[in-house]
DNA sequence: ATGATAATGGTCAGAATTAGTCAGATGATG
DNA sequence: CATCATCTGACTAATTCTGACCATTATCAT
C-alpha cells in the first residue's frame, strides 16, 4: 500500500520544514542521506516541485558551506515575482506547468475554485488537442499570461 | 448462467472498493494482475464504465509511483441550458457569437462576473491568434465547449 | 597572495517504472 | 451471421531514479 514515491516523501518533508517560515535552508547530501537516495534527486524534486509555477524561488550556493534555499512567494503579491513567472512562461509551458499556476493561485486565494477549474479545463491537453505539440504549448502560454494579466489588472 | 464479463466484475470491484469515498487511487498493474488480465483492460473499464456523464472523474500518473484516481463528481440538475448551447455551438464559432453565449451564461445566472470574464479573455481573438480563421474557430468552439461541460458538475 | 585540495551543489543522459492508445482478435447477442 | 462489446498485446508516453561527470566556493599550505 506504499503507493507514494520517495520524491513525494521528501517533497512533503521539505514542505513540512518549511512550516509557516518564508524560507529554510538546507543541506542537499544531509537530505539525500536522510532518505537514502543520490543527492541529485534532491535536485530533481526541486526542480519538478519547487518552481516558481508552485510558488517557490530557489538559490543555492556551492562549496564549503553551501546550501539550497527554498523560499515561499506569492505570484500575484509583488510585480516582480509576477513578472518572473511570466517571463517562465515565455511563449510555450506543458500542461503539467500550467496547472501548477492555477493551482498555487488557488491555493493563495487569488482565485476561486469554480475559476481555477475553469482555467484548467481551458488549458488542459485535452481542450487545446492541437496536432503539434508546439503549437499546444504555445497557446496554452497565451491562455495562461491572458488570465494572469486580466488578474492583475484586477487587483 | 453467469452473463458476467471480467469488465462488469472488475466494475463493481472497484465501485465496493470506492464505497462512500470521494475517491480511490489504484494501481492499473495490481487490478489487472488480480482480475489476471491485460493491465489495459483496466483503461477499458474505465472508459466504458466510469464516464463524467456517470459521475466519476477519473486522473492518473505515469512513471514510478503511478496511479489511476477515481473520483466521485456531483451533477447538476439544471443543464439544459447547457445542452442547448452546445448544440449551437458545433465545432466552430465566431468571437462574436461565443461572447453572446458568455453573456447568456451571465444573464441565466449559470456563471459568476469575473468567471465570465476569465472566459471572455480565453476566447478573445486576441489571446487565441491563430492565422487561420478555420482554425481559431474551431479553438474557440473547444474552449467553449469544454467550459460549457465543465459546468455540468462540481467536484 | 597564490595555488592546491576539500567540500559542497548542478547537469544530463539513460535505466526503471509506471500508465495510455489503438487496431485487430475474440466473444456474445439478437 | 451481423453487429456490438470485450479482450489482447505491441507500441507509445510520462515520471522517477541513478550515477558519472562538471562547476563553484572555502580553506589551508606555502
Amino acid at each position: 500500500m506504499d503507493r507514494k514515491s520517495i520524491s513525494d516523501v521528501i517533497e512533503s518533508y521539505l514542505k513540512s520544514i518549511l512550516g509557516n517560515d518564508e524560507q529554510i535552508e538546507i543541506r542537499r547530501s544531509e537530505i539525500a542521506d536522510h532518505f537514502d537516495v543520490v543527492p541529485s534527486q534532491i535536485n530533481y524534486v526541486i526542480k519538478t516541485r519547487f518552481t516558481l509555477q508552485n510558488g517557490y524561488l530557489v538559490q543555492s550556493k556551492r562549496g564549503g558551506g553551501g546550501y539550497i534555499r527554498i523560499e515561499r512567494v506569492k505570484l500575484l503579491e509583488n510585480v516582480d515575482v509576477l513578472d518572473m513567472l511570466i517571463d517562465a512562461i515565455g511563449n510555450s509551458i506543458s500542461e503539467n506547468d500550467a496547472f501548477d499556476v492555477v493551482r498555487t493561485l488557488y491555493r493563495e486565494k487569488v482565485i476561486s475554485r469554480r475559476e481555477g477549474d475553469l482555467m484548467l479545463v481551458a488549458l488542459s491537453k485535452h481542450t487545446l488537442d492541437v496536432n503539434d505539440h508546439n503549437t499546444e504549448n504555445q497557446l496554452r502560454a497565451r491562455l495562461l499570461v491572458s488570465f494572469l494579466n486580466r488578474l492583475r489588472y484586477e487587483s
